[in-house]
RNA sequence: GCCCCCGUAGCUCAGGGGAUAGAGCACCGGCCUCCGGAGCCGGGUGCGCAGGUUCGAAUCCUGCCGGGGGCACCA
């Protein structure tokens, strides 16, 4: 229709043309005009088959491997040393996990690193609370040479230790300028801060390696702001007298702004006042390392929206000192804020923070009950019902999330994430297990898949005609850096299964021919749903 | 104050300038001698408001109303 604008002539007329030539084609069964101006295709049920021959054998699903693969580092999940993982970091890390599989899935060559918070204030504050409380471990004495093995501090005693300490350097300014001397002194390398950073550093790691592998997310690399501390100083004193940074309130700065700019940005901070590297330090330093030791195309930084402006300055300050250079992409992948029933963010009864763990504990036990409800799993042995019941819950979560538009808020449902009925990721999992089950039947029986034949139900030609989207869905998916088109497209898939399920009855089917081309048609749709699964992070068992 | 995002069906949400704006939930009715019924079929004039651009706007632009968020030494 597009066509008609710098033709000058009615849609409508160029339309009735065009679909007379295409009608013309021999994979078209009829060309119609319709509407303003569009042509309704209607693809001979020969073509249809052959395409779907073809499509349902390849090995990705008809979805071409990019011909230039390029290097692509994603940035997601950011977990920060101080603090146990919270649901902020579920988003991260489903998201991100689902656009790494996305463009692995493509054939790009795909770096994971979860980019671990470990070397800014956050240690200082810290450090600086440890030490008021137990002044005398051997850490604070500069003496020391030799320093315990284990870690004077828990887990739980982090979580305690590093709110309150937020909030008091918040009200009290020497503490906080005692915090601030000490992240400068462990960005320095004093031995005693160094050796309880490690400490905190493993205790929290643990944790975080252990939800990481609940939610089957695994990294590439499991790097963190420290994994790049040689290079902060030697790149600070890069810019120092350079065109590119100034001083400004004590603070050594990158002024970011640029001329078309409709309002005011403030400038990256390379080094504060008090001589210590913040995070745009850090995150300048890791593109530099992306780019110069990763050999990076494209770098996603799957990072809550709010960080925007902290985006915008890095990526900013990175071009205009030639650390990025322009061929090489820099995205801020923004996401929006899990938000509880009540429409703000998700807490705990008790106004808290809720940790990943519980969260994860919270689903797996909702898909417990919902399987016990079902009666689903009931004779099998116990570890696989908590296998099962381990792979519903993630599943609940992942496409509760996933479904969401990613740039908006959205609201954790913990009942209506774990229903077998409805757009959710259990009913999915349902839908593909029921599949294999026929399948398993069939085999049992002796059948077995064949070539696909033209279609006899509408139910099962719309089938075909659903599965063959699957590349364009997948594209658009990347293009958009947007897995909520999967998670809908997999839910359409499931939807028109059922319709041919119920139209079809395959196991019954007395023609042998007919009955492998269904075989094939059910296994297609089995690896179509699968396959999509997979691209957000989700697995199906083997029965349930 | 400046800037960003959002406002679509009773509820939760999709919607890539294009046809009669779609799903799920909830609600009502129908279908079952059958592969896992957690199924299938049917039931709906809803794009915050007002302008503008366009052959065509939920989508782009402007203003207004309502909600959320951000604005240098935290991450």
């Amino acid at each position: 229709m597009a066509a008609a604008a710098g033709a000058e002539r009615p849609p409508r007329e160029i339309a009735m043309e065009v679909a007379e030539i295409l009608a013309g084609h021999p994979d078209i069964d009829r060309a119609e005009v319709a509407g303003p101006g569009f042509i309704n295709l209607t693809v001979t049920d020969d073509a249809l088959c052959q395409w779907a021959n073809s499509v349902s054998r390849d090995e990705h699903l008809g979805f071409p491997t990019s011909p230039s693969p390029e290097k692509v580092v994603v940035d997601y999940a950011g977990p920060n040393v101080a603090k146990a993982m919270h649901v902020g970091h579920s988003r991260a890390t489903i998201i991100g996990d689902s656009l790494a599989r996305l463009f692995s899935f493509a054939g790009h060559r795909v770096i994971r690193d979860p980019h671990f918070g470990d070397w800014g204030f956050q240690m200082g504050l810290l450090i600086a609370a440890i030490e008021d409380e137990q002044p005398d471990l051997p850490y604070f004495d500069n003496a020391a040479v030799e320093f315990p093995v284990s870690s004077p501090v828990s887990l739980d005693d982090l979580e305690r230790i590093y709110p309150e300490a937020a909030a008091r350097a918040r009200e009290d300014a020497s503490f906080a300028d005692s915090a601030r001397e000490k992240t400068v002194a462990l960005q320095q390398g004093q031995r005693g801060y160094h050796a309880l950073w490690e400490q905190m550093k493993s205790v929290s790691e643990t944790s975080q390696r252990d939800d990481f592998a609940s939610l089957g997310v695994n990294f590439d690399l499991w790097y963190g702001e420290s994994d790049v501390r040689n290079r902060l100083a030697p790149m600070v004193e890069r810019f120092r007298d350079s065109e590119f940074s100034e001083v400004s309130d004590g603070a050594l700065i990158v002024r970011i702004e640029e001329p078309d700019d409709n309002r005011e940005l403030p400038p990256l901070i390379l080094e504060s006042s008090v001589g210590g590297f913040l995070y745009s330090t850090f995150d300048l330093a890791t593109v530099e390392m992306r780019v110069e030791e990763l050999d990076a195309d494209l770098i996603l930084y799957v990072v809550d929206r709010r960080q925007a402006d902290h985006f915008t300055q890095v990526f900013r300050a990175a071009r205009k000192t030639g650390i990025a250079p322009n061929e090489v992409g820099l995205e801020h992948i923004g996401f929006g804020t899990m938000n509880g029933p009540d429409g703000k963010p998700f807490k705990t009864r008790e106004g808290g923070v809720v940790r990943l763990s519980d969260l994860i504990v919270m689903v797996i036990g909702a898909a417990k009950d919902r399987l016990d409800e079902a009666h689903l799993a009931e004779e099998y042995p116990e570890s696989e019902r908590l296998e099962i019941a381990a792979k519903v819950g993630v599943a609940a979560l992942k496409y509760g999330d996933l479904i969401n538009n990613r740039s908006s808020d959205y609201v954790f449902d913990l009942d209506r994430f774990s229903s077998f009925e409805g757009k959710t990721g259990p009913y999915l999992q349902y839908a593909a297990v029921r599949i294999k089950s026929i399948l398993r039947k069939a085999a049992d029986q002796g059948f077995e898949a064949g070539e696909i034949l033209p279609a006899q139900a509408e139910a099962e030609r719309h089938l075909m005609l659903e599965l063959i989207h699957l590349p364009e869905i997948v594209q658009w998916s990347i293009d958009l850096r947007a897995p909520n088109h999967v998670a809908e497209y997999a839910h359409t898939v499931a939807l028109q299964f059922n319709r041919f399920y119920d139209a079809c009855h395959i196991l019954s089917e007395s023609d042998p021919a007919r009955q492998a081309s269904l075989l094939a048609v059910a296994g297609w749709a089995l690896r179509t749903l699968e396959t999509l699964l997979d691209l957000l992070g989700i697995s199906v068992p083997e029965r349930m």
